[in-house]
RNA sequence: GGUUCCGUAGCUCAGUUGGAUAGAGCAACAGCCUUCUAAGCUGUGGGUCUUGGGUUCGAGUCCCAACGGGAUCACCA
């Protein structure tokens, strides 16, 4: 049990044996110290003075005394104004750090029987990753490994956006403008070529656009008679049609995407359990368009287009099929959504997409709801901010992107020069240098982009590069590969708790962090907040620095003490090593 | 305009679900490498938590309003 479940029973026995009021532990303030306090856990009184009717000062001791008579694990405590801080004994925190030392799935919250669908990622194959891509990659993954890590089943899923008129616009430009240009005859990569093409499209249409207003049209109506655009749409009928000389194009070219972003997956350390294909997804939902309409949550307007009134539940009216019966983009989501969970009897599904579509996501819940699928309340839109340059959004077909590969390898630099300069690797092998490098790189980025609150809108400044000092993935990194440093010298020496090592106040502050863990894996699973760990893992690399610097450990004669903080040591760099394998994050041996 | 998210140090961000004197990092300045890795540690300066009300023993946190910023409200995806 841990020491605030603990002690949060036994005050509410004191409570109980005081004055006779049943207060269930759980309601109990009861937190961790503040460190300009002497104590380790913290009552607050105040909520309890209605049932005491005595001072803040006098219920705090009381309770104090009944404590300090009946659990044997409190060494004293102290009452400033309405807290009652109580410190544990020694021996409380050499069992505590030995049971958590011991315990090879420390962090790995026991199995809940659910089974949930994560999606993410879900990109267009019409232009490369960029940095907006890596921060819903590195969400949807962490969130992955943490509601793994909180004892539930996941299966990582992503849904391909690889066909509808964004596509068509690359190809008809790649047709048009780019002599049979290909990957292998240029050397681009597969997706940074349909990008291109994307670019060029939208070029040519903005001209044709142009020159249609100039020759006295109206904007509106030029955006619709671009001579470009409407071969676009040709070509999108050709291959709804399934036309063999488009599908051949479309083919061709979502191959080179995607052997592109294989790479960039690779390179970020993504994988999926499930990837669907929109092109073979975009039919679902229309059978649900008809029982919605038989059970009269859907009503069919004169010209054919079937729509869902919202207004009642203070939301617009909203089509599901566009009056020649083709389906929108919230047919399909309907329909995938219902496949999902009757095919894998989801408990509930996540969805990691951008704020952007914060209304699409209530109506989608709303409608399945209406529909009378009772999971509709479990699925939850992981709805994420906006990554912003300083000049504000990016905009892909402007060019004014943070391009994925582009970003990655620079880090991959950095850290390379960084670690040339301190000379520290010069000694090991070119091939593992690489890859500490990689590491290192790839840990700068995922930690500054996952350290933020999803919610928030964050801002990325391309010309200040990302730190490496500080609070930053390097910083924690580098912190685990100390440790490691010393155990390897240290190796040989028996590392044990033993009973009658008096722990020193920094050596109780970072067992108590170390033990927090569990809860926190549990609070970034219900938040899917992976800056929970992220702060957590900071936390604790922080004060182990502190404790580094001045507590010798190899140097320490009593053997007693020395192999009580190699345990010590080795458990915070298992604990940091698993807090930042949540995040995606690698922790080096050295570097 | 409706809905919704956000507003904390010069900058980037935390803030344990309402608790004690609001914390880190960067940037600036001053120190610490014959001692387990200086990608580290220590110190100094920096705040009307956007503003105004309310709720209560207690508000950065909850409620209302205003101001500022983002997103969204298509027979687009």
């Amino acid at each position: 049990m841990s020491a605030e479940s603990l002690l949060a029973l036994k005050a509410s026995e004191a409570v109980k044996a005081l004055y006779g009021a049943d207060i269930a532990p759980e309601s109990l303030q009861l937190q961790p110290t503040r460190k300009e306090f002497e104590g380790d856990y913290t009552l607050v009184v105040f909520p309890l003075l209605r049932i005491s009717h005595a001072s803040p000062e006098a219920t705090g001791a009381a309770i104090g005394d009944y404590l300090a008579a009946n659990v044997p694990e409190i060494a004293s405590f102290n009452v400033v104004k309405g807290f009652l801080n109580i410190l544990l004994s020694p021996v409380y925190w050499d069992e505590l750090l030995e049971e958590i030392a011991a315990d090879g799935d420390f962090g790995q919250l026991p199995s809940t029987g659910k089974r949930i669908m994560v999606e993410f990622s879900s990109p267009n194959t019409n232009k490369p990753l960029h940095l907006g891509h890596i921060r819903n990659n590195l969400l949807g993954d962490s969130v992955s490994r943490i509601l793994s890590a909180a004892g539930n089943e996941v299966i990582k899923a992503t849904l391909v956006n690889d066909r509808g008129i964004h596509i068509c616009k690359s190809m008809l430009a790649w047709k048009k403008l780019f002599g049979g240009e290909t990957p292998e005859s240029s050397g681009k990569k597969g997706d940074h070529l349909v990008g291109d093409c994307y670019v060029a499209f939208d070029k040519l249409y903005k001209s044709e656009i142009a020159e249609l207003v100039k020759g006295g049209m109206d904007e509106e109506e030029a955006k619709k008679e671009a001579p470009s655009i409407k071969e676009a749409h040709e070509m999108l009928r050709l291959w709804e049609q399934g036309d063999p000389e488009v599908r051949e194009l479309w083919k061709m070219m979502n191959g080179w995407v995607f052997a592109g972003f294989d790479e960039t997956y690779k390179a970020l350390g993504i994988t999926f359990d499930k990837v669907d294909y929109e092109s073979e997804n975009y039919l679902l939902g229309k059978d649900l368009v008809r029982e919605g309409l038989e059970k009269g949550v859907f009503v069919k307007d004169p010209d054919g287009s079937v729509w869902c009134d919202l207004t009642s539940d203070g939301l617009d009216r909203k089509i599901v099929l566009r009056s020649d019966g083709t389906s929108v983009y919230i047919t399909q989501d309907l329909g995938t959504a219902e496949k999902r969970f009757s095919e894998y009897a989801l408990d509930s599904h996540v969805y990691v997409v951008g704020n952007e579509q914060d209304y699409h996501f209530q109506v989608l819940k709303l409608i399945l709801s209406k529909l009378g699928f009772d999971w509709a309340e479990r699925i939850f839109h992981l709805s994420y901010g906006m990554v912003e340059l300083p000049e504000g959004k990016m905009k892909s077909r402007e060019g004014t992107v943070v391009d994925a590969d582009d970003l990655i390898f620079k880090m991959y630099a950095e850290a390379k020069a960084t670690s040339e300069e301190s000379g520290k690797l010069a000694d090991v092998p070119e091939e593992e240098r690489e890859e500490l490098y990689r590491m290192i790189g790839l840990g700068a980025l995922k930690y500054f982009i996952i350290k933020v609150d999803p919610k928030k809108t964050m801002l990325f400044d391309p010309k200040e590069s990302i730190d490496f000092n500080g609070n930053t993935g390097p910083f924690i990194q580098y912190t685990h590969a100390r440790i490691r440093s010393i155990l390897r010298k240290a190796e040989g020496i028996e590392a044990a708790v033993a009973p009658g090592v008096i722990p020193s106040a920094k050596e109780v502050r970072l067992i108590k962090l170390l033990s927090f863990y569990p809860s926190k894996v549990g609070e970034a699973a219900e938040s899917f907040s992976p800056s929970v760990i992220a702060n957590y893992a900071y936390d604790l690399a922080k004060e182990f620095n502190q404790y580094y610097h001045d507590t010798r450990i190899l140097g320490e004669p009593d053997k007693t003490l020395l192999s009580f903080r190699l345990v010590l040591a080795k458990a915070v760099a298992t604990t940091l090593s698993k807090a930042m394998g949540l995040l995606g994050i690698g922790l080096p041996e050295r570097m």
